[in-house]
DNA sequence: GGCCAGGTGTAAA
DNA sequence: TTTACACATGGC
């Protein structure tokens, strides 16, 4: 049985859902300080805002979310975000969507990774956030297989875990806080004080 | 200087 | 249906 034992509050910073959408766009393959900058720069600008966004040029744009990297194809990606945002009806248009996650699938740029933590950060969706981590620290702890696919994977989950917002957010940011620390893609786990079976996910 | 980071889309094999 | 590659910055 899968547990989350502890887990971090408030895990994903962002001081609206919003915000945590552009972020969940700009941490693709990215790491989270660069996504930091990069929304500090939105916000020095008072550009953290779907319409002022679309209005703007999309260089201007480029420039401001630069240091986030990839800022062509995310500059082009937030644009459709904020279209698809405003025409919805914001966040609570989203979510009353008959399918919001196929709606958000539908856009270019955005996978079941981003779709899901915008789904479970930013809309308070029970779904599970399945990303690189989770991916890596269960195929080493020998209880999913290492090329399982992404929905497979989330299945599992899914099965395991009561259908628990919560739950679901602080179970992924264990995962996440405990790989970056404990679980480098070269060197295997050896150092974790964790141990091998991991009692911070097992008990 | 190389590796890595809270992925996704496209185009060959 | 799988695999390879482009996209780009910044920290260690």
């Amino acid at each position: 049985m899968l547990l989350a034992a502890y887990g971090q509050q408030h895990w994903w910073p962002a001081d609206s859902a919003f915000e945590m959408m552009v972020g969940a766009i700009l941490t693709q393959n990215t790491n989270w300080q660069n996504v930091e900058k990069a929304i500090t720069q939105l916000k020095a600008v008072d550009a953290l805002d779907a319409q002022t966004m679309l209005d703007m040029d999309e260089a201007r744009l480029r420039e401001l979310i630069h240091p986030s990297g990839f800022f062509r194809q995310k500059a082009a990606r937030l644009r459709l975000l904020c279209s698809f945002y405003l025409e919805q009806g914001r966040e609570q248009g989203i979510k009353n969507l008959p399918d919001a996650r196929a709606s958000l699938l539908s856009l270019n740029g955005i996978g079941p990774e981003t779709a899901d933590s915008m789904l479970l950060y930013a809309l308070g969706t029970p779904v599970f956030v399945v990303d690189a981590y989770t991916r890596r620290i269960f195929a080493r702890l020998g209880l999913t297989a290492a090329d399982a696919t992404y929905s497979e994977l989330q299945e599992y989950f899914h099965a395991q875990l009561d259908k628990d917002v919560s739950l679901y957010k602080e179970f992924h940011a264990l995962i996440v806080q405990h790989a970056k620390h404990y679980c480098r893609v070269k060197p295997l786990c050896t150092h974790c004080p964790l141990g091998p079976s991991c009692p911070a996910i097992i008990s």
